[in-house]
DNA sequence: TTTAGGG
DNA sequence: CCCTAAA
């Protein structure tokens, strides 16, 4: 498909920013359920499947968000598309890209938060109808707002929209659930169709999540209105800001203004069947006019504000943009239950009220994977080819960036947590907690609500599903790289990382050398050790050759060796070590006459020294 | 690029 | 574990 369509928040400014202008505190979540945000990119391969991107599709997207030049599609990702586990399926012993083992916690965590978010919402209905009801039974007719105090610029304002109201634009009726929608836009004709067709193959693949989003999707109508905040004046927002807030301002920046009055507007209870979306510089209001019986309270508002300034151009194109809603609100609530459908409906509220954040550029990339984790980045070139032998997407290694378009949709699934102003996007997130891959990207917000909306960019890479089995069997296993620096005798200072060998590691090298035989480190590596991505060939080599030595040091002598060396390094058990005598000698029998000298030298010399050093 | 070997 | 020569 000719597309590349993107995620939206590419380029969110700061709402808050460091200003001095502080609004109603954002909701935050507790430290349990707020999780950080995470990008995933993926790619929709025709068949509606979606694959993991490479590292320079990846690098690709940034680039190009970075410079608004495009806008990805949210995806929600249950989890269920066969897109993801076939892939991982065909990762499988390379880089596993997804693991499903955190689904269930984060499914948790997702219900979890949203009940909290539900929570929260009507403590904060029921203060603000308290305060309201305390001055005016009837806020439709005398509304106050905030500190209770009536407003004149308010009613000024409303019918200052009233009037502006008059010249909206009406639209295609256009769920509420996925407002988000409107900041996905495609920047080709075929792009809608390519993300359609992709999510058909994602709805069609889940089970649930299909049924879910047929009875999901909300069928009540809205009324789309604009209202150009855009025309007013600097002093006109400043009245307006104030009718909004109660209190004055001093900020010159329209723009802010604009996003701050809209804010606080469906903060208020003034809009309280309304939704607001800043489009490019128009302040869009979309109003209810049906409310869904179905709600859990019908009495919260359905406010919501989606500010996105990327929007130069919109496709206007309510059918798609209808569509585009149905699917991703099936994606979207696909694992939740169907009632949680509403609670994500209040979610969307609290979302666009919320600050956004930014999306991570390639810098920080950059900068902060070097930093993170420095392995990775020393990997990273290798990564695609790591991942290229595997059979199931020779395509989809081989695809240079540039040709992400031509080949297939990117999309950019991702999970926001509120965490105190962020977005959320209620999709279970797949992610491992445990050590970071490299070829799989995950950008995450680590401060919320205060300056700090820089996104920390975390590269995972390596370390596969064995990270059970090296909790087990090593004692520092799976711990940190260990770096240390080695005092080079040219006075630089290297860097040495040390990572223990694991018993299961060990025996995964013995079995392949017992297979492929030894000196075929590339192919052993390849083979049986493509998901430790850490261990390269050479380590491969050098660990055979430590085993041989202490195969053939330990077994003649027990006693010396246990004297001699306590606790030295991982005691590796004897049946392995007499595996791989056996091994030597085979291989020493087997392939004498190859590099006659040389190779049968080395292995018969060592066999002669052990035994007879330590005899 | 992989392998073997020294450090 | 790193580095390098050799294939």
């Amino acid at each position: 498909m000719e597309t590349l369509v993107a995620a939206e928040g590419n380029d969110e400014q700061q709402v808050n920013g460091t200003s001095d202008e502080n609004i109603s505190p954002p909701l935050s979540f507790p430290k349990e359920i707020a999780d950080p945000v995470v990008y995933k990119l993926v790619r929709v391969e025709g068949d509606g499947r979606l694959v993991p991107a490479t590292d320079d599709e990846v690098m690709e997207v940034e680039d190009l968000l970075e410079d608004d030049k495009i806008e990805l599609p949210l995806v929600a990702d249950t989890g269920q598309n066969k897109g993801f586990s076939s892939e991982k399926a065909n990762l499988e012993g390379s880089e596993g890209f997804l693991q499903s083992d955190n689904a269930e916690v984060d499914a948790e965590k997702l219900n979890a938060r949203l009940e909290y978010i539900e929570v929260m919402l009507q403590k904060v209905k029921q203060e603000e109808r308290l305060r309201l009801s305390c001055a005016s039974p009837d806020r439709s007719s005398d509304c106050k707002i905030m500190d209770g105090k009536p407003s004149d610029q308010l009613n000024k304002l409303r019918a200052s929209n009233e009037k502006l109201q008059s010249e909206v634009t009406l639209q295609e009726p256009i769920p509420l659930l996925s407002p988000r929608l409107n900041k996905s836009q495609t920047y080709e004709k075929g792009g809608t169709e390519t993300f359609l067709r992709s999510t058909d193959g994602l709805l069609n693949n889940g089970s649930s999540a299909s049924a879910h989003s047929t009875s999901s999707k909300p069928d009540f109508s809205i009324l789309k209105e604009e209202i150009c905040l855009d025309n007013l004046s600097i002093k006109e927002l400043h009245e307006t800001f104030k009718a909004t807030f109660g209190r004055e301002t001093s900020v010159k920046d329209k723009l802010w203004l604009k996003r701050r009055i809209a804010m606080g507007l469906t903060n208020s209870c003034d809009v309280s069947t309304t939704t607001f979306i800043i489009r490019g510089k128009t302040l869009v209001r979309n109003k209810v006019t049906e409310e869904n019986s179905k709600s859990v309270d019908t009495t919260l508002t359905k406010d919501q504000v989606v500010v996105n300034d990327n929007c130069k151009d919109l496709p206007s194109n309510p059918t798609n943009q209808m569509e585009d809603q149905g699917v991703l609100s099936g994606k979207i609530f696909g694992k939740s239950d169907v009632e949680s459908g509403y609670k994500s409906e209040d979610i969307h509220m609290e979302e666009r009220a919320a600050k956004r954040v930014r999306k991570p550029t390639r810098r920080y990339i950059e900068e902060l994977s070097e930093v993170e984790s420095r392995e990775c980045s020393g990997r990273f070139l290798s990564s695609v080819k790591n991942t290229g032998p595997t059979p199931s997407s020779p395509k989809y290694i081989a695809r240079p960036v540039s040709n992400v378009r031509s080949d297939g949709t990117v999309v950019v699934t991702r999970q926001d947590s509120l965490g105190g102003s962020g977005v959320l996007v209620p999709y279970v997130s797949r992610v491992r907690r445990g050590r970071p891959r490299k070829n799989f990207m995950a950008l995450m917000v680590i401060s919320k609500a205060e300056k700090e909306k820089q996104p920390v960019f975390t590269c995972r890479s390596e370390h596969q599903q064995n990270v059970e089995l090296e909790n087990l069997d090593s004692s520092r296993g799976n711990s940190d790289d260990n770096v240390v620096t080695v005092p080079t005798a040219k006075g630089g200072t290297r860097r040495k990382h040390h990572r223990a060998w694991t018993l299961t590691e060990v025996m995964k090298l013995v079995e392949g050398v017992s297979r492929y035989g030894a000196g075929r480190w590339s192919e052993i590596k390849r083979l049986a050790f493509a998901s430790y991505t850490y261990r390269t060939s050479v380590d491969l080599k050098d660990k055979w050759r430590n085993l041989l030595r202490a195969s053939f040091a330990q077994s003649p002598t027990d006693k010396g060796m246990k004297n001699s060396r306590k606790h030295a390094s991982m005691p590796i058990p004897a049946p392995i070590l007499l595996r791989v005598r056996e091994l030597a000698e085979m291989h020493a029998q087997s392939a004498p006459d190859l590099s006659s000298g040389k190779l049968a030298g080395r292995s018969g010399r060592n066999v002669n020294e052990a035994r007879t050093g330590y005899l």
